[in-house]
DNA sequence: ATGAAAGCGCTAACAT
DNA sequence: ATGTTAGCGCTTTCAT
């Protein structure tokens, strides 16, 4: 009989210890047959192998975390999980790409609050974890824990918490600041910002200041009634500021979106206000979303190749994993403009 | 000092012994305190409560688990996370509603393969997990492990396991039928079908009946070369399809997408094509993904409720875990269509 | 009200 | 080549 059966009749999930007596051997040969570890004789692996698919054995995790520190499991922490946009498409490849490497990926929200943040990063979900991959972008620098007392960890996005951390970054600055000067190549001078809260979160900051560069650089004064506050960064965000802001009559020829889903938002904003894009106002964003690509007209953004991002930060990851020790590591991954329709009609109409 | 350093300078995170040496007490007692149970002193309690927090306890879920069973984590097993679209932004309320409840989520991709579902049903990955949610396509009754051996399980999705485990289903058939009775309303009747596989997918079995029933029941005679084949349900294949039924000058008035990524892509093609929409071809989804809100037009589709079936699912998980004996549960959740510009011109300018 | 100790399933010294 | 056993951190009976 497969396991025990407890008072109840359920049936307790089968051990090493049934392995072992059903194939007549010490659970230590079991562990090392089911672990490939030591050298068992062929004959004797073999008949471990076959009482190990009889009993449907599953070595339990737990126990061989609480054993050796390990289990497979990585968590990933991000400020939310919206229902659309740029940290759902990295989580996506995140667990992708961890699956690749046989790892599971835990997923927390930290709702962007350092409170959230530090949960994440020393609350007690970290015991079952291998490693953290954390999406920093309300923790400060003295916020991090000692590093010796900190499991292994990697930080996404802007390089904020010190040179203890293994940080795997996007260059935020720079996406902006080609954006935006993209947009001033196309002659357009009153480019209306739809901007996160820089005081709240860094990669916000970023982005602004790699705006305002470009303006600079172009002589082009900034101008403060542009600047469009955004809580959330989503899509009902970015219609009602773009909305608000033809109501107000605010004269504009172009949107900068700190991300696309604000800029998908703005775009049917435009739309229902009757406006040409791109001819009366081009529209831009950064992140390089899938809806990006479909939207009508297909949206000019900075893509930040996420792919990349999570592949390396997964790799990164379990390279902290095995080296705990190892001096902490930055990647930086560049971005790329992609000119798409909602800022040159010419490019509407090229290839997909 | 908090916890011991091992032999390499690394500190080992601290244990309920380090607390209790600390406080004065013996372990026993501060396990108590930490979770709240039996009746301790108040002195000492609150000793006891400085100690966790001077030293940092956090307690190790691994062990807790390993002796109670309990780890606060569940998983979610999904066909796969796509860039964007349904699972996606189910995974999303699925997290915030295990949020919610103090339960954190374990993602795994199955693939939609009957190996990856019994991997993610029976998997060691379970031994860490209190229960599991499931988005089961390919698995089959037979397959499914006598239900004394499994661990708390609950299905999302047709309700094709059996009457052992628990369901929360969508009404994907009422889906389909009220989002093709829709179109044909509209006086469409060449409908183009962007069909999943039914052979190896059960929803696409059921949307493809339903959209099917609509047509019996309005007297349409289906045609084959209407209904075509995609493999992934993203926007790359419903382009894909549309652009290419549009180059073999197949005849169509309608385009019912499976899901709304679909329809999206599809929508992009129609555009591309420079067929007007919904004047020349309507087009309808399912899914009501945030991106269908925001399209232009805005894309009519079937609205299945994801935050409540996400609630209901982590709900019933919940039960589930608690009550490990009850009889299984099915919870149906019916869908609702939403009417939007994608089919017809007039809903495109009502408020959003 | 508090303490001592067993044991969850596993790995790895240490024995044989 | 295989077996015995300690102990990872925790909860929980059983004593006190």
């Amino acid at each position: 009989m497969a396991g025990t059966r407890d008072h109840d009749g359920h049936r307790a999930a089968p051990t090493l210890h049934d392995v072992a007596r059903l194939a007549g051997v010490s659970i230590k040969t079991v562990s090392e047959v089911v672990n490939r570890t030591g050298r068992v004789a062929a004959a004797t692996t073999s008949r471990v192998d076959s009482a190990v698919r009889a009993l449907g054995y599953q070595p339990n995790l737990s126990a061989r975390r609480l054993r050796t520190g390990t289990t497979g499991v990585i968590g990933l922490a991000v400020p939310e999980l919206s229902m659309s946009g740029y940290f759902n498409e990295l989580s996506a490849l995140v667990v992708r790409a961890a699956g690749e490497r046989g790892l599971t990926v835990l997923i927390e929200e930290t709702g962007g609050t350092r409170e959230g943040e530090l949960r994440a990063l020393r609350g007690p979900r970290r015991s079952v974890m291998d490693g953290l991959l954390l999406s920093a972008v309300a923790l400060e620098e003295p916020d991090v824990p000692e590093p010796a007392t900190l499991a292994p960890t990697v930080v996404l996005g802007e390089r904020r918490l010190g040179a203890v951390l293994d940080h795997v970054t996007f260059g935020n600055e720079e996406a902006a600041r080609l954006v935006t000067e993209h947009l001033l190549q196309l002659g357009r001078r009153r480019i209306l910002v739809l901007a996160g809260d820089p005081t709240r979160s860094a990669t916000a900051a970023r982005r602004l200041a790699g705006h305002r560069r470009a303006l600079h650089a172009a002589g082009v004064a900034p101008s403060p009634e542009l600047v469009r506050p955004v809580g959330t960064w989503d899509h009902a965000a970015g219609y009602a500021q773009v909305r608000a802001a033809c109501r107000e009559a605010l004269e504009f020829d172009a949107v900068f979106a700190m991300n696309d889903s604000l800029a998908l938002g703005g775009l049917r904003a435009l739309h229902d206000e009757g406006r040409d894009v791109p001819g009366a106002v081009a529209v831009a964003g950064i992140d390089d979303v899938v809806d990006a690509r479909y939207a009508h007209p297909r949206l000019t953004t900075a893509d930040p190749h996420r792919e990349v991002l999570a592949d390396l930060a997964v790799r990164t990851l379990a390279e902290r994993i095995t080296h705990p020790r190892r001096p902490a590591v930055v990647h930086e991954v560049a971005a790329e403009l992609r000119v798409r329709g909602s800022t040159s009609a010419a490019a509407e109409h090229a290839p997909v």
